[in-house]
DNA sequence: TTCCTTGCAAATCGTTTGCATAATG
DNA sequence: CATTATGCAAACGATTTGCAAGGAA
């Protein structure tokens, strides 16, 4: 169960830490495959669920069905657009609070909470 | 385009009022199979898709790629139990205000958000 | 009769896996 | 050498779709 070093798994972390805009699965795949033309679309899904397992980057699910992956650990919120699809990050003030909102008349117990906005993203706001 | 009776989507909008868990597709067609025997998942699917668009259910995706169903589209937030996978309704205050401190520094348009809980639900929490 | 809806099966899409081989420690 | 990681292709699970036949207006 230990960890080896592998070249993929490599330029998989550096592709993701150089976009801001939270690449799908294949994505990251066909842009890799530029530079490095054999690697396979299953290393690909390997390494990235390996990484969000191990806490490194993070998986993001805005309900469109694919995953988008995101290097920035860090606290923050997504905004996905109704008319682009793009995922980008919103510059806010936690909203952490809301689990203790949740959390008062219930039973059980909340570890945390997801959450994203939609609408129109600026780029989209302004062309239309 | 118009709309025509079906007793199919009679039966699926009937069967999701009588569940308060938020069954998936394929809960809602097997348990119509037992009354109505040659339903197809196709025609389940077709008409969930329908009910949604027309606002009269609420699709919800939780992140275990498989969505869910509410008929139940009043305002009301879910907790998904990290255990048993159960989707459960949140009693709790509004948590919508969200959207503004989103929006405080964004230059494009939130619509609304999307957000649910997770944790331990009481039921799990019981029994561990 | 018109055209929406169904059942069925085949097709799609994103993702996972088995296996033999290559790379790492 | 012991193991982990890879490439490839086949397998998967959820959902969608094409098509000919059935049902509602």
């Amino acid at each position: 169960m230990s960890l080896k070093h592998s070249r993929q798994r490599e330029e998989i972390m550096n592709f993701l830490m150089t976009r801001k805009d939270h690449p799908t699965a294949d994505v990251v795949y066909t842009n890799l495959r530029q530079t490095f033309p054999n690697i396979s679309l299953g290393t690909v899904y390997r390494n990235l669920t390996l990484l969000a397992d191990l806490g490194e980057i993070l998986r993001i699910r805005v309900g469109d069905k694919t995953d988008h992956f995101d290097a920035d650990t860090s606290l923050h919120y997504h905004f996905i657009c109704n008319e682009c699809g793009a995922v980008i990050d919103l510059e806010m003030d936690s909203i952490e609070s809301v689990v203790e909102t949740a959390g008062k008349n219930f039973g059980g117990h909340i570890q945390g909470h997801t959450t994203f906005f939609y609408g129109t993203c600026p780029k989209c706001t302004k062309s239309s």
